[in-house]
RNA sequence: GUGGGUGUAGCUCAGGUGGCUAGAGCACCAGAUUGUGGCUCUGGGGGUCGUGGGUUCAAGUCCCAUCAUCCACCCCA
């Protein structure tokens, strides 16, 4: 036992794998039912494609990429998200070029190299949705309601919708310059981070959880002040349409986006209590992406989910979430000699799609009603000698602790019989 | 990248200031009940004490290094 699974890679057995069945069901049959479907793409790109559409200041680029060169010296990099692919899988395919919005979701692996911690890991799992083509702000409002939504559904109530806008390049960039020179006096009171963030991105400090920083900044001017007449209108819109359709929100000054392709709509979702990273998903209106990928311009929307994240939620009460038995029946042969006879009737149990199993370890019959109780087994078959003499089989239902003898031929009515009533 | 905590059985963890053959609970296997699960009782298997080095007559225990893991920060999902 000396190879491990990779720092911040962990493996999901049953019946952990369980829940994330049931979560992923959840997931992409409600995107579906918002007439969103599946966008499946490859997990590495060229590393262009992230410098570009994730932006090569972040800290996502700058020290969290995977990334490596291949045989023919290509730099390839294993996706850290999934919009800039998106958005590269809608210029490859001209989709610009068909009927607007295009909406699709993606669920699958991430990967950022970083200090692993609760909830964060270098592989993890998103769910996300992109629409693109649209500059509606019905469609922001579009993507929030399906994310709530999915929240309702999913059985998580005490989660937060942080709502901001970040205008648009031109506008932003006049609050930018507001908001540089109302630090700039105050700029050495700023902690170490807010330094660097203070000449990085300005706009970064708002969010410092530093008490000094909140101090030395404190009288500070708030974008929705400076927003233009079109982002102002856009902005509002969103929130009446969130109002309308019964959308908490709750407007956060605080709320930013450091790169310039991200406009208008910002929006983050929080579930305070779960410990270490209560982001649990985010997203917002990115019109200047699909250009900075080198497309045309075409404006979008989207977020994106953390799904350990949201499994973290959802498990600190109860740990499986879903229906947990491995097998419906378990099919019980006393004796070696009557294994064929087991597995016949196994195999006519799945033809007709009950889900069964058997022992294969050789154990005692006591020993084997042991192992199906554990699997969680509604039923157990017994097959001995009296039962294959008499053409029956014996038939305990293992809940009621009752059992009975059932004719061969009718083994398969009698089971699913059960079943139902169980 | 920064700062802390922890590494002993499959899992959760005991093992004062070093000292016999390293323990418990759970899990697993078997028996009590020779054709019947869950509860109970009895027994059994399973550990190079993360790894390497050092101190010592003697190290699971002390020291150093290293790796892993957990937690927090930066940042993000």
């Amino acid at each position: 036992m000396s190879i491990k699974a990779p720092r911040g890679t962990y493996d999901i057995l049953p019946p952990e794998s369980f829940n994330w069945h049931y979560m992923e069901r959840v997931l992409t049959e409600t995107a579906e039912l918002y007439g969103y479907y599946e966008i499946r793409t490859p997990i590495f790109e060229h590393t262009e494609l992230f410098t570009r559409g994730v932006g090569d200041t972040t800290d996502i680029v700058t020290k969290e990429m995977y990334s490596f060169t291949d045989k023919s010296e290509r730099s390839l990099t294993l996706r850290p998200e999934a919009t800039a692919t998106c958005a590269r899988a809608l210029i490859e395919h001209s989709i610009y070029g068909g009927a607007m919005p295009v909406k699709w979701y993606y669920l699958g692996p991430m990967f950022r190299y970083d200090r692993p911690q609760t909830g964060r890991y270098r592989q993890f799992r998103q769910f996300g949705v992109e629409a693109f083509g649209s500059d509606s702000p019905y469609l922001d409002a579009e993507v929030i309601i399906l994310l709530i939504d999915i929240l309702n559904r999913l059985g998580l109530n005490n989660y937060e919708l942080h709502l901001n806008s970040i205008g648009c390049p031109e506008c932003r960039q006049i609050y930018r310059d507001k908001l540089v020179a109302h630090i700039r006096p105050q700029a050495d009171k700023l902690c170490k981070d807010c330094q660097v963030r203070y000449s990085k991105n300005p706009l970064r400090v708002l969010d410092c959880k530093v008490e000094s920083c909140h101090v030395a900044i404190a009288g500070y001017p708030y974008i929705k002040d400076y927003l233009c007449d079109s982002c102002k209108t856009h902005y509002e819109t969103v929130k009446k349409v969130l109002k309308d359709n019964e959308v908490n929100f709750l407007h956060d000054d605080n709320l930013v986006r450091g790169l310039d392709y991200y406009t208008n709509t910002a929006f983050e979702i929080h579930i305070p209590d779960i410990g270490g990273q209560s982001a649990i998903g985010g997203g917002g209106r990115y019109n200047g992406l699909v250009k900075a990928c080198g497309g045309p311009d075409v404006p979008g929307v989207g977020f994106a989910l953390g799904l350990e994240r949201i499994l973290l939620a959802l498990t600190k009460e109860k740990e499986v979430l879903a229906d947990n038995s491995y097998a419906d029946v378990f099919v019980i042969a006393v004796g070696e000699e009557l294994e064929d006879m087991s597995t016949k009737l196994v195999s006519k149990l799945r033809k007709n799609n009950i889900k069964s199993d058997k022992d294969y370890a050789g154990r005692s019959l006591k020993a084997q009603m042991k192992f199906a109780n554990r699997l969680g087994a509604k039923i157990a078959i017994i097959i001995g000698e009296d039962e294959i003499n008499n053409n029956y089989f014996t038939v305990r239902n293992m809940n009621k602790g009752e059992q009975s003898q059932v004719a061969n031929d009718n083994i398969i009515e009698h089971i699913n019989n059960i079943l139902a009533n169980s």
